[in-house]
DNA sequence: GCCTTGGAATAGGGAGCTAG
DNA sequence: CTAGCTCCCTATTCCAAGGC
C-alpha cells in the first residue's frame, strides 16, 4: 500500500466514481481501478461494493475512509511544512560576525529581518573574523562577516563594503571645533588604540607613521566598540568604523571625517559545497541595505556607494 | 456509461562496469 | 574511491476490448 493507493482510494469515496477521480488525480480510469484493486487486495478489505454500473463504498470502505481522512490532516501538514521549507529554508538562520558587525550592524539588521520573517529564528554568534571564517567554513553559521577571508578559508566571499574610518572623540574635545580632522591634528594626543596583532590597528598605525604623527598610546581595547565606549568617557580619541561610531553618537561624543583614512573592508563569508541558503540570500539584502543606510546617516554619501 | 482486464509503451531505480 | 554511463528489471500508465 502506497500513496498512490491511497490518493485513489479518496478520490474515488469523494468523487462518487473512478471515472471522475481520474480526472481529478490528472490520470486513467484504468489506473485508478487498477489501484483500488490492488489495495482492496492488499488490505483485505472489499472497500466498495460493485453493482452494475455504480460503485456503493461498503462500511468497511466507509470506515476506512475516516482513517484516510485522518491521515490526510497530518499529510496536509507536511505539504505546509515542505513550503514552508521552499521559501524558508529551516526557518532558523546562524549568523557569525565580528564584534564590530557583530554589535552595530548586524544587531540592526536582525531587527529589521524578523520583522520582515517573524516565523524565523535567528541566532548570532559573535567572534574574531578568525573564528567566523572557521565556523562559516564549516557550516556551523549560514553567513559570516568578517573583516578578513582566511587564506585557509574554503568559504565563497563577497565583499559587502570597504568603508573610511572616522574620527570619535569627546564633545568637549578641542578637535570637534574642526569639520575634518588630519592625522597631524592628533600629534600628541591620547589615542585609544585596538590591541596589538589586530589587523585593523595595524592599518591605522601605518597611516600615523607616514604622516610622522607620535600619538599618546596609553590605552588599547579588544573590540572598537570598547574603544568609543572609553571615548565617551573623555579618555581619548579614536578611530572606529562609522557605523560603529555611529552607536555611539549622541551627547557627549562627537564624530568627524578623518582624512587620509584608514579603509575598514568588511565580507560576506557563505558555507562552501552547499547552495547559499534562501533566508541568508534575504538577509544579505537587508544587511546591504540597511548597511549604506546607516553608512550614509553618519557620513552624508559623496558620490555613489563606498562598496568596492 | 462505467468498470475490469490484457497487452504494450514508458519511466525510474538499481546493479555493474569503466574512466579519471 | 567516486562519478558517470549502460543495461536490465520493475512499476506505472495508457489504449483497446469486453462485461455488466
Amino acid at each position: 500500500m502506497n500513496l498512490k493507493h491511497i490518493e485513489a482510494f479518496r478520490a474515488v469515496m469523494v468523487s462518487g466514481s473512478m471515472t471522475a477521480a481520474a480526472k481529478a488525480l490528472f490520470t486513467s480510469q484504468p489506473n485508478v481501478s487498477r489501484l483500488i484493486s490492488q489495495l482492496e487486495r492488499e488490505t483485505g478489505l472489499q472497500l466498495f461494493q460493485r453493482s452494475g454500473v455504480r460503485l456503493i463504498p461498503t462500511s468497511e470502505g466507509t470506515a476506512f475512509f475516516r482513517e484516510v481522512e485522518r491521515a490526510f490532516v497530518g499529510l496536509q501538514g507536511l505539504a505546509n511544512a515542505a513550503a514552508q521549507i521552499r521559501n524558508l529554508g529551516s526557518g532558523r538562520l546562524r549568523i557569525a560576525a565580528m564584534p564590530s558587525a557583530g554589535m552595530t550592524l548586524v544587531p540592526h539588521a536582525i531587527k529589521r529581518f524578523v520583522e520582515l520573517f517573524p516565523e524565523v529564528t535567528v541566532s548570532l554568534h559573535v567572534n574574531t573574523s578568525g573564528t567566523v571564517n572557521h565556523w562559516t567554513a564549516s557550516q556551523f553559521c549560514d553567513l559570516g562577516v568578517a573583516v578578513y577571508v582566511s587564506e585557509a578559508s574554503d568559504c565563497e566571499v563577497e565583499q559587502l563594503s570597504t568603508v573610511a574610518a572616522v574620527c570619535v572623540m569627546p564633545a568637549t574635545h578641542r578637535l570637534a571645533a574642526k569639520r575634518v580632522v588630519r592625522p597631524e591634528d592628533l600629534e600628541g594626543e591620547s589615542f585609544i588604540s585596538l590591541c596589538h596583532g589586530d589587523g585593523t590597528r595595524a592599518v591605522m598605525d601605518e597611516v600615523f607613521q607616514r604622516a610622522g604623527v607620535k600619538r599618546v598610546l596609553a590605552i588599547e581595547a579588544q573590540y572598537t566598540a570598547m574603544c568609543c565606549e572609553m571615548v565617551r568617557h573623555g579618555m581619548g580619541v579614536t578611530l572606529a568604523h562609522p557605523i560603529v561610531a555611529r552607536d555611539y553618537r549622541g551627547p557627549g561624543i562627537e564624530i568627524r571625517p578623518f582624512v587620509p583614512a584608514p579603509r575598514f573592508p568588511m565580507y560576506l563569508l557563505f558555507p562552501p559545497h552547499r547552495p547559499r541558503e534562501r533566508l541568508a540570500m534575504a538577509f544579505v539584502d537587508v544587511l546591504r541595505g540597511l548597511h549604506d543606510e546607516l553608512l550614509a546617516d553618519v557620513v552624508p554619501p559623496v558620490r555613489g556607494r563606498s562598496r568596492a
